[in-house]
DNA sequence: CTGATATTTTGACTTTTGTCAAGGTAGGGT
DNA sequence: ACCCTACCTTGACAAAAGTCAAAATATCAG
């Protein structure tokens, strides 16, 4: 089991918890396309990526619209069904061959009854989730189409190597013909 | 005081914990265009806002683009400078005379350290946070200006009244014209 | 290696939104 | 009431991005 770096950069977790957190780990080996979280399903478990990277997208107007990208190091889920407990409208799945960690929903909670600096690294990791989104939402903002996809590439280069035209494009919330002409001319 | 609500919908925080946590509070009577946060200074307060509305704005290219409304019964604050400690990039405002609370990012920090369930009230309220945010960013995705605009109106109505042309349509990610086009024609 | 399939690029044209400029309207202060 | 200043609306035109269709390229199973 590799586990390293689960726990880096964050605050001081006492060894207690961190057995207790790492017990409930269930590691799981995932081809490419491997679903973690299906929509219409309630989202079960939080998922950390050791390896490989994965997308949440969904269907709308039979249109497949990705709304995150997910690279190793980063934990995963969708978010608004874990939290709510209602039935995700996302599917998250890996872009490549991928090792996952889940925990399931009612052993997080567990260990936060148990282990009040796990919810606190459970908090702070959210903060950063929360900011980090505000700060796609807002440099986005009055951005052309090249504008955003040159952001994208200056802060997150490891997606354009792993995502389909298709995929980028609908982050980037422009069509693939769109994306296509920008990257023609750079 | 008028403290009523700000625990509302959130789950048991014992007697004790509360009691701080009011204790800590400073009661602010803000006139409309009060400055809650300051571009350039790092973000000091949690606020939470007892009556009235606020916005969040930056300012890029000499335009003024808004970031969020907050209402009556909502938190407020520059998330990424309150969290990171590093200057605000955002200013936020009173949109009209409004009664606020605040608790210092310190006072707070106490609060977390003194009592876990109001850590976990504020791991609840970041959590809804991330999902009102998640939410936006995704139902925005490959809409023209006027959905985007309808969209508003049905979750957000009390914005349309208190906001004028120029924050909603920066907001919503157009032109103020592109906004008065739109509105003229439903 | 080859053919079948999916993905990406390119071209022609349309629609949407933005820009600039000119008027119009509303509200506050004197 | 009147001016002054915001703010908002409208029009003409320009630019950006979308749509549809076809061609080019890449991927993969056999």
């Amino acid at each position: 089991m590799i586990k390293t770096g689960l726990f880096e950069n964050i605050a001081e977790v006492s060894e207690e918890a961190r057995n207790a957190f790492i017990g409930y780990l269930e590691e799981i080996d995932a081809e490419k396309g491997y679903k973690m979280e299906k929509a219409g399903e309630v989202s079960n478990y939080l998922f950390y990526i050791a390896q490989g990277s994965a997308r949440s997208f969904y269907i709308r107007d039979n249109r497949d619209i990705t709304v995150s990208f997910s690279l190793e190091g980063e934990f995963v889920t969708a978010m608004h069904s874990f939290i709510t407990r209602s039935p995700s409208y996302e599917t998250i799945e890996t872009l490549e061959k991928s090792l996952l960690y889940r925990i399931s929903y009612e052993n997080l909670q567990r260990c936060f009854q148990e282990f009040q600096d796990l919810e606190r690294v459970y908090r702070i990791i959210l903060e950063k989730y929360y900011i980090a989104l505000e700060e796609q939402m807002i440099f986005s903002k009055f951005k052309s189409a090249k504008e955003r996809y040159l952001e994208l590439m200056e802060k997150k280069p490891k997606i354009i190597q792993r995502a389909s035209v298709g995929h980028i494009a609908s982050f980037l919330d422009m069509t693939i013909e769109t994306l296509s002409r920008v990257r023609s001319k750079i």
